[in-house]
DNA sequence: TTTGGATAGTTGCACAAACAACTATATGCC
DNA sequence: GGCATATAGTTGTTTGTGCAACTATCCAAA
């Protein structure tokens, strides 16, 4: 077993990712301290139309790693709070195109903000060197399962 | 900023556990390749039974970092699975204590099986000093957040 | 031009998580 | 003993996930 470094208590604590539960939570908790009543998932799905936004559904579940029905609702949800829109595409009616509303623009910079401050609590006592190979591993193990 | 290691993208990766949300669905399809009618969260807690069979909700909530309507729930349908018993404490009757049955006894071996292979896959290319410190990161994460 | 397969999105169902409100039991203090 | 408070567990509601089945549209080959 060749890179078989886990003892049972760590094997846990991997698959049920403890750690970005914790974070997860944290962040949510900020936002509801904040007001802003939206949830990580929806933050998550506006993280990616803040960086480009009139994309298709089907664009967001490959940047989210998330199914089809699981965008569908998100949206479904995210458009009852007028954070953004679907509008149909003219080239390709299958489509939706998704687009942020003003109110969602406003809420980019506050959240990114307590999403910071978050992981710099998680954090802030790691040297860097050391969250840099946790990132590199991190994103081997998905490349290696996705 | 002292620890802010995070360029966006990483950050949402980080944020949302995209690595642990893999390896979580690939052991799920395992358990269901192998005809196992359980799910992950099933799993999660009747790993903490093999170890310690016999504990109280309460315990499982804090072993399992869930809710105690989380915990009702999965022994709801843990029970519902004929995988374990709720047997009323005799010293303090709020007291539910959770025991497997042998039909759950069965089951150990060939989930931790596959819980050790589903890592093997995910961490194969990844030398195992690397791998120290991103369970070292992440247990530091978890502390600083908790 | 029609038809068959692929793609985009939706809906139904079962399961799970977070929060609030609730019941039942235990405990400690007067 | 009786009452306030804490603890264990349950239930209701909203939100999200994964899977299967479905509709609508597109595209390419006969």
């Amino acid at each position: 077993m060749p890179n078989n470094q886990f003892k049972k208590g760590e094997l846990y604590s991997f698959i049920t990712g403890k750690a970005s539960t914790a974070i997860a939570r944290r962040l949510q908790k900020k936002f509801n301290a904040a007001g802003l009543n939206i949830t990580i998932e929806q933050w998550s799905v506006l993280y990616h139309l803040w960086k480009q936004e009139g994309i298709s559904q089907q664009e967001l579940c490959n940047a989210t790693f998330r199914d089809k029905p699981s965008i569908t609702r998100l949206v479904d949800n995210l458009e009852r709070l007028n954070l953004v829109k679907r509008v149909a595409s003219e080239n390709d009616r299958r489509i939706n195109l998704i687009y942020l509303t003003k109110q969602a623009q406003k809420l980019q910079e506050e959240t990114m903000a307590l999403a910071d401050e978050t992981l710099n609590e998680a954090l802030i006592t790691v040297p860097s060197d050391r969250i840099d190979v946790c990132k590199e591993v991190l994103q081997v193990v998905y490349d290696n399962l996705k």
